[in-house]
RNA sequence: GGUCGAUUAGCUCAGUGGUAGAGCACUGCAUUGACAUUGCAGGGGUCACUAGUUCGAACCUAGUAUCGACCACCA
């Protein structure tokens, strides 16, 4: 016998150690069954398991679980990142807090052995989360996107990319986090509304020269006319005003069409080197939109950075990789006469050089970004070239109000950086690209010809739209942690001739050292030695005839993006570019199963990359996004609402100090601490009890509705714990029956009639589980499962089953107890995908066989199962109990109390359900007797159903004339329904349009209810006439 | 600005043209018999609004209102 009730923690970490070591999660590498793959999305090796991969792996795991039972051999491929950034951060972290030297001190080798010791001791905790929530993954094929064998294909791609031209390196603007010091690409971008300023400032026009500024309204009357000396210039960062190379209105635009073409003069920096940059037009600048004319600075602003290519306007770096304002480089007065002369058309010019120049006026050099703008705006106010205008405070006396300088307050859109909260500061510098355009076209065109489909279909809009708007992909990253760009440069020969400057580079692109190499000498010449230096330098020795003698190559610096690598996830994991058994088998993969915020990141990616080096074939057929999971109110869970819910919690149990004290540490705000503390001990007085894996498990999959946010209550995880507690008992009920657990059944040689239902009910369950599953409908498969374990089976079957279970019939009893037995089998093993632990546990208590329940194959049932007439008579059996239990609640018959019953005109097949059932229904409904009858007798409660009447022999214990007010109740909601039907199907439009056995239907419904009606009046004059 | 989505019972949500549903909460009754992590019975809805299509609309179409997500944005 089993215990009194399922003890999650007692089994859940013993049954899947037992199933890991038994292997039942391998696939078989000479398996003649058909392969099934998921790929896990590899989560972050710094990760924890958080509900959204709870979500995530429960919605794998199911289907894994389940094509395994239905004989498919499946690979669950697990992995994890190495996450650049995200670790890069966390163990430069641990070591400033452990007193240690930091990354630049300790050096690149030094820093990423410490990364790797990380790894080794903290990393992957969220592998052994995933082993708690029941995921059967492959963990003997477990890979690290930096392992060596992933290497080896990310090198490959990289090189195969470069050497076709779609891998390139470009000075371009690019997206730069001045906390990390690297590039990041604009999805890692967050852009944030935030309360910003808008300043308006004169740009003095060369020479004092002055023009007639005229502004109009839509009628073209004129507004404003007045001399000016300037050009009104608005900007949110007055600091970049620096690197301006020209001022842009737009070629339309009247008021400014005198000056176009005209220099003006940059307000700010030493009086005697104020740079004069040109009025120019371009498309760009929006005429409504503040003064029309916008300032051009195409080396910090990525409209600008447009206009500067399409103009030939120099672009001026200002700030460095911290985000300060360039201090390198000669002093300015020497840099502005420069720049003064490009300005003015010099030629000779070129990008590198410009770029060089650093044109940041000595005073501001070496500040902050934010503390160099507050001084530029001091500077030009107090210089007087601040926009004026009447002082807002005083808008009722407009007339004497004293004028400010015109500085709008306004929510601007800022760009953070995801990872560090910065703001991302647009950076002219040199990085590698994916001519991302040329790689999606292919993967746009798998998805319009449905060989990749999302579920639900409506992302693919989400997909199509970004990726026909692809923009290049920058892949390189300035960090440590990560695949090291596989370039290897030493000068160029024409700079070895002219004997420097070294600052163009010639790269050689190969899959290892010794490849690049032998490209090196192909370039320098087979006699020339080339090695790589150790130093990090490149340098070469020319011998004593002024010959090439040798030369040392160095590595970029560079890492890879990290989606770079997880983008080959579907075929590197598999062994690729060897041709494995892996590859043939899992390539490509089934499902991938994914949220919507990593479409971009991730799914795009693979498709890209997967098509492109799997001979056009697609890494996964179908894509299923799931929900997002927030809290029971639809907030989006975070740490400073306090409204996480760790799954852990949830499976282990936590004491509600414990959940205070979680929530309330590692808060980025300690000011929020209090209030997240009251708040979780409003929600959670009592903590969380230990539900287990399942019931969580359970609870994710009925809510994975298609294209819903889930909102998780722990209320609900407790009703689904005790749903397994229910399987348990019914288990324990079967057991104490002693029914028989280890046995088949033969559909054709049962006898009884509720057993020929159960099993027919039981086919209907898992059919729709099956259609459920394969049709992503989670929450369907669950709650049909569901309903059958509960309402069914327990609350029925069950219940039938006591009578025969504890009955003299022998033969009734052996034939029960084999199908009670069975069909618990059958349940368990229906429900083992969502709850594979509770269901082992039950498969291992009630047989002694060997195999585990989640190698038991999946109930191929058919519809031999089905048995109408035994579903008919049932389903009476199931009506009369429930109406009678009805009619007894409602004129307050005593629980305990027996009641005779009869039934009155009756049929046959009545008569024959009466006869066969009468024990059950009697026991059910709590009946003295129950006998077919000619008539009622007097006063009895009477209740309708079919052809027959139910008659209560309960005169003497209700009140007549409330017993007339519930049939008058009834009859009235008969009459309703009753005038309805008659309407529709007096229209004679519904009789010649709807379809006939809509018709039929309806007809046969008005039928029936017109037979209940009649009798219950019947039963109602009787009752009144007394 | 573009795209996608939501609005159904007190709460959280299912429901793709034919009798409005579930879980929780609520009300009444039940405690030796698998299970109180339970059982039985019940109350509760103008399916956001308007107009259309249709024999018939929670469902399809158009519009309105409110809420949300993502993308892109005006210096």
């Amino acid at each position: 016998m089993i215990d009194q009730r399922f003890d999650p923690k007692a089994h859940e970490q013993r049954i899947y150690q037992r199933w890991e070591e038994a292997g039942c999660f391998r696939p078989s590498m000479d398996s003649a069954a058909e392969p099934y793959a998921i790929m896990i999305p590899p989560p972050n090796v710094t990760g924890s398991l958080h509900m959204g991969h709870a979500l995530n792996n429960t919605i794998q795991d199911i289907l894994c679980r389940f094509e395994r039972m239905r004989g498919k051999n499946v690979r669950w491929q697990p992995g994890m990142d190495h996450a650049g950034i995200a670790t890069q951060m966390v163990v430069e972290r641990q070591l400033a807090a452990s007193g240690n030297q930091d990354r630049r001190s300790m050096g690149r080798d030094a820093f990423i052995d410490k990364v790797w010791e990380w790894k080794e001791e903290s990393g992957g905790t969220i592998l052994n989360q995933l082993k708690r929530l029941g995921a059967s993954c492959d963990w003997e094929n477990t890979k690290f996107t930096l392992d060596d064998e992933m290497n080896t294909a990310v090198n490959k791609v990289f090189v195969d990319l470069y050497d076709e031209g779609l891998i390139y390196r470009a000075k371009r603007l690019v997206n730069w986090d001045p906390h990390f010091q690297t590039a990041i690409s604009n999805l890692e971008v967050e852009n944030k509304e935030v309360d910003g300023h808008m300043w308006h400032f004169k740009y003095p026009l060369a020479g004092g020269e002055t023009y007639t500024y005229v502004e109009k309204d839509e009628d073209g009357n004129v507004t404003l006319e007045e001399e000016r000396d300037y050009i009104s210039i608005a900007t949110t960062r007055p600091e970049t005003m620096l690197g301006d190379g020209a001022v842009a209105v737009h070629p339309s635009d009247d008021r400014y069409a005198p000056i176009v073409g005209k220099l003006c003069e940059i307000p700010v920096g030493p009086k005697e080197h104020r740079r004069l940059i040109p009025i120019i037009t371009d498309e760009y600048p929006d005429p409504d939109f503040g003064s029309g004319a916008v300032k051009i600075t195409g080396a910090h602003d990525f409209n600008d950075y447009q206009v500067a290519k399409r103009g030939g306007i120099p672009m001026y770096a200002l700030m460095d990789e911290r985000g300060q304002m360039r201090a390198d480089g000669e002093p300015y007065a020497a840099v502005a006469e420069v720049a003064q002369r490009i300005a003015e058309g010099a030629e000779g010019f070129d990008e590198a050089k410009i770029a060089a120049m650093n044109l940041v006026p000595d005073q501001y050099r070496g500040l902050d970004r934010f503390d160099a703008r507050k001084a530029v705006v001091e500077d030009i106010t107090s210089e007087g070239n601040a926009v004026m205008v009447p002082d807002p405070k005083h808008k009722d006396e407009e007339s004497e109000a004293p004028l400010v300088p015109y500085v709008e307050n306004k929510k601007i859109m800022q760009p953070f950086g995801d990872r560090s909260g910065v703001v991302i500061e647009p950076m002219l510098t040199d990085q590698w690209f994916v001519d991302a355009e040329t790689l999606a076209k292919p993967a746009i065109a798998a998805v319009r010809e449905g060989r990749t489909k999302f579920v639900p279909e409506n992302w693919d809009r989400t997909y199509y739209n970004w990726m026909e708007n692809i923009e290049p992909w920058c892949i390189s990253r300035q960090l440590w942690w990560g695949h090291r760009i596989p370039v290897w440069y030493g000068p160029t020969l024409d700079d070895i001739a002219n004997d420097g400057p070294y600052n163009v580079k010639k790269g050689f692109c190969a899959g290892t050292p010794s490849e690049a190499i032998e490209l090196a000498k192909k370039y320098y010449g087979d006699r020339v030695e080339v090695m790589i230096a150790e130093d990090g330098v490149t340098s070469h020795t020319i011998d004593s005839n002024d010959a090439l003698q040798s030369i040392e190559l160095v590595q970029d610096e560079d890492v890879l993006d990290t989606w770079f690598s997880s983008g080959l996830w579907p075929f590197s994991t598999q062994g690729w570019p060897e041709e494995t058994d892996g590859l043939k088998a899992f390539y490509p993969g089934a499902t991938l199963v994914t949220a919507f915020d990593i479409i971009f990141f991730w799914v795009a990616r693979m498709m890209m990359l997967g098509i492109k080096f799997m001979d056009g074939e697609v890494p996964f057929k179908d894509v299923y996004i799931h929900a997002i999971v927030r809290d029971e109110t639809g907030k989006k869970m975070s740490k400073s609402e306090g409204n996480v819910i760790d799954p852990v919690d949830l499976i282990d149990g936590i004491e509600a100090d414990a959940l205070v004290a979680k929530r309330t540490t590692g808060l980025r705000q300690p000011e929020k601490a209090p209030q997240v503390e009251k708040a979780t001990r409003k929600r959670y007085p009592k903590g969380f009890d230990a539900y287990g894996a399942d019931a969580l498990r359970f609870t994710l999959a009925a809510m994975a509705t298609k294209g819903r946010d889930i909102n998780l209550s722990v209320e609900r995880v407790a009703g689904y714990r005790n749903f397994g507690t229910k399987l348990w008992n019914a288990t324990r009920f079967a057991q104490m029956n002693e029914a028989n657990f280890s046995t088949k059944i033969d559909p054709q040689a049962l006898e009884l009639s509720v057993n020929k239902w159960i099993i027919g009910e039981l086919y209907k369950c898992t059919s729709a589980v099956s259609e459920a599953i394969e049709d992503y409908r989670f929450n369907d498969a669950a709650s049909a499962a569901y309903q059958f374990t509960w309402d069914v089976l327990c609350d029925w079957y069950l219940e039938l089953s006591k009578p025969i279970l504890s009955g003299d019939d022998a033969a009734a009893r052996a034939e029960t107890q084999a199908v009670l037995g069975w069909v618990l089998e059958q349940t368990y093993i229906t429900l083992h995908p969502f709850m594979p632990f509770i269901t082992e546990v039950l498969w291992e208590q009630t047989s002694d066989r060997d195999a585990f329940l989640m190698q038991q194959s999946w109930p191929g049932l058919d519809t031999q199962f089905e048995d109408q007439a035994a579903a008919d008579e049932l389903g009476w059996v199931l009506r009369i109990i429930s109406q009678i239990r009805s009619v007894r609640s409602d004129v307050n018959v005593p629980a305990g109390a027996k009641v005779p019953v009869s039934l009155i005109g009756a049929n046959d097949r009545t008569a024959h359900c009466v006869e066969a059932h009468r024990d059950v229904i009697m026991r059910m409904a709590r009946l003295e007797k129950f006998e077919l009858a000619e008539a009622a007798p007097t006063g009895a409660v009477k209740t309708v159903l079919d052809e027959a009447t139910v008659a209560l022999e309960i005169a003497d214990l209700i009140d007549a004339s409330e017993e007339v007010a519930r049939l008058d109740k009834q009859l009235g909601k008969l009459t309703g329904e009753i005038t309805g039907l008659e309407k529709r199907l007096g229209n004679e439009a519904f009789v010649a349009k709807a379809p006939p056995e809509v018709v039929a239907e309806q007809r046969e419904r008005l039928t029936d209810l017109q037979g209940t009606r009649d009798k219950l009046s019947v039963a109602r004059e009787q009752l009144a006439a007394i």
